[in-house]
RNA sequence: GCGCCCAUAGCUCAACUGGAUAGAGCAUCGCCCUUCUAAGGCGAGGGUUGCAGGUUCGAGUCCUGCUGGGCGCGCCA
């Protein structure tokens, strides 16, 4: 109740500073220094340096032109006209024409009364004003255990959701089922190979196959559940087929014709193979990603999108504007009309559609139900894909800007300071469940954002091991663990916080340490809005280290369980705070906060 | 060859989107535990921001050209 008014009384320093400059700005035009007409941008930055004081705005060096006088000038006749505040306890010129706001002590902590009135809620802020977004992330194909590749996806595409719900978007998160095409076909026709080999069949695995291990585990279910009642004699399935590229063949031709002898011999049975294939890698996909902490609202199947016709409607509405003409028996999307390097194919000469059919369906579909905004996150080396999707958004008369596709580069794996070898047709590929056993859960979501998304990342596995000092997760979580060590401690000797109390008496709070603290806090929400509508996810952990940073300084400058109730109630309401705001922070990084370690 | 991304301390990376003396961590070298968790703190050294121009009050950030690295350029997905 108390905090509920606190709430909307209080402003943050940089509102006060803004409004403040609006008063002055209205000031010099009536004075006629300045056109009606003006209407500079606010620009107000936290300083880098303390003696520049907390908050500097180049309002002046902006507005020298339209003044007709050195920006020097300008500024002192900013100063000159704003209003006073309490809240302002110094102002200045400094440097080339910054105007430097030196802020009050004790309005320093009105931040410590609003992190806790709003708790988890603490940073939530509208920019998104509720538009609705659709981030779509990881979508790999359901051929294959994930690995550390989509990993970084997966952490980043999470983080990236969990903000943009912060800033007042409303997200759905969806992982798009590449459950169709030929690569499907070639996991099934794998399975059913591995399976006639379970059945004692001496089938030779085809070179092109799904290798890896875990096709054995699909196929020793499909004996558990079927028997042998989809086994043929192994002559019948190799009869005519062409040779292999272990016999000299072309592994393209041979998995292909396998695949017709598959679905010829199998008839409707494939479809059993398929799905249980289908089935069991989206299962496992689906465990992984939990585990992660990564989930979604919706799996979207390419597979649904062909079974009620939208791929077809997408094509006959392309046809409808004249975007789509045939050549050599393949049906062809003008798509360098839109700024695309040439025209692709939607329907293949064999009348098979490209993946690139769907994936018009599907963001047509995307909008049609009501996104204002889609986000993919795609891994880098599909951005060459960017401006053919953009082409036919642009071609079904949707907004082509309305996709914003964020890309995210590949991690190298170092392990004993050498680069891990990663292919991924042998099945030499570290998997992310490899990955999180390894170094745990936090760790590996940690590390793989706190890099920015497009820039190449080595991801050193030792270090996230590691549960030294030299692994910044552990630097963060030993923060908000201490936070809670000290509050029990003063617990146990009968002293619980009472934050009321406390928060009655910050202007006890003299320490260097606790005003860089409340600066800190006070950071919090703007460093959201940027971070959400940058998708900047990796400035989250950067806070974060230097708001644990600024714990442990405190820790070590000050001792928090004393005597003088007042000055401990104080303190202890201050860390409260610092607490809060780190567990607000490493829950959109989808890391735990753990009250001990 | 064409297109996109990247290049910042010995190493891994930031830099609030054009602002003040380019900052952290690791590594190196000094200090600080009879004190609420030393997985911590304080301090020192370390830079021609790949190179050369340009734009302006002001450039790591923007524009042009090079150099070097990654990725992409299928009727694959």
């Amino acid at each position: 109740m108390v905090f509920a008014l606190i709430k909307s009384e209080i402003e943050s320093m940089k509102t006060i500073i803004e409004q403040c400059l609006h008063q002055a700005v209205d000031q010099l035009k009536t004075d006629g220094l300045l056109p009606e007409s003006a209407s500079p941008k606010m620009h107000i930055e936290n300083t880098k340096d303390k003696a520049h004081g907390d908050l500097a705005t180049n309002l002046a060096m902006m507005l020298t032109k339209m003044v007709g006088q050195p920006p020097r000038e300008v500024a002192q006749a900013i100063i000159d006209r704003l209003p006073e505040r309490a809240e302002i306890a110094k102002v200045e010129i400094a440097g080339p024409g910054f105007i430097n706001f030196f802020m009050a002590d004790t309005a320093k902590f009105d931040v410590v009364a609003q992190v806790l009135a709003q708790k988890d809620d603490y940073g939530r802020c509208q920019v998104g004003q509720g538009r609705r977004v659709l981030v779509e992330f990881v979508s790999a194909n359901p051929t294959g255990p994930l690995h550390v590749g989509h990993g970084r996806g997966a952490a980043y595409g999470a983080s990236v959701a969990n903000l943009l719900a912060l800033a007042g978007f409303k997200v759905q998160k969806e992982y798009y089922v590449n459950d169709a095409g030929r690569q499907m076909d070639i996991l099934a026709a794998s399975t059913w190979v591995r399976y006639l080999q379970r059945c004692g069949e001496s089938v030779a695995f085809p070179a092109n196959g799904y290798q890896g291990d875990y096709i054995y585990d699909v196929a020793d279910a499909l004996v558990e559940a079927h028997g042998n009642s989809l086994a043929h004699p192994a002559e019948t399935v190799q009869a005519g087929l062409p040779a292999d590229e272990s016999d000299g063949g072309d592994k393209e031709a041979f998995i292909d014709a396998l695949i017709e002898r598959s679905k010829t011999l199998l008839k409707d049975d494939f479809e059993i193979v398929f799905q249980a294939a289908l089935k069991a890698i989206l299962q496992d996909i689906q465990e992984d990603l939990a585990e992660f902490g990564v989930t979604f609202d919706e799996w979207f199947s390419e597979r649904s999108l062909m079974d009620s016709g939208l791929v077809d409607a997408a094509i006959e509405k392309l046809q409808q504007a004249g975007k789509i003409y045939e050549q050599n028996g393949a049906l062809w999307f003008r798509s360098s009309e839109y700024g695309d390097e040439k025209d692709r194919v939607v329907v293949r000469d064999n009348g098979l559609k490209t993946y690139f059919a769907s994936d018009i369906a599907y963001h047509f579909n995307k909008l049609e139900r009501e996104f204002d905004i889609l986000i993919d996150v795609w891994g880098a080396d599909h951005h060459g894909y960017v401006p053919r999707v953009k082409a036919a958004m642009a071609a079904l008369n949707t907004d082509p800007d309305a996709l914003q596709v964020l890309l995210v580069q590949f991690a190298s794996l170092w392990r004993g300071g050498e680069k891990l070898a990663m292919s991924t047709r042998s099945g030499q590929f570290v998997t992310l469940r490899q990955l999180r056993h390894d170094v745990g859960t936090d760790a590996a979501r940690f590390f793989y954002v706190q890099r920015k998304s497009e820039q190449h990342m080595d991801f050193d596995l030792d270090l996230a091991k590691s549960q030294s000092n030299e692994n910044p997760i552990y630097y963060i979580q030993y923060a908000h663990a201490r936070i809670c060590q000290v509050l029990n401690q003063a617990a146990e000797k009968g002293w619980a916080v009472e934050t009321q109390v406390g928060l009655a008496h910050c202007d006890l709070l003299e320490a260097e340490a606790e005003k860089d603290l409340a600066i800190l806090l006070a950071k919090y929400p703007e460093l959201i809005a940027r971070a959400a509508t940058a998708y900047e996810p990796h400035q989250i952990a950067y806070y974060l280290k230097d708001l644990a940073q600024g714990l442990h300084a405190y820790y070590n400058a000050c001792q928090f369980v004393v005597e003088a109730s007042e000055l401990r109630q104080a303190r202890l309401t201050l860390i409260c705070a610092v607490r809060q705001v780190l567990q607000n922070g490493l829950a959109i990084l989808g890391v735990d906060a753990p009250e001990r370690m």
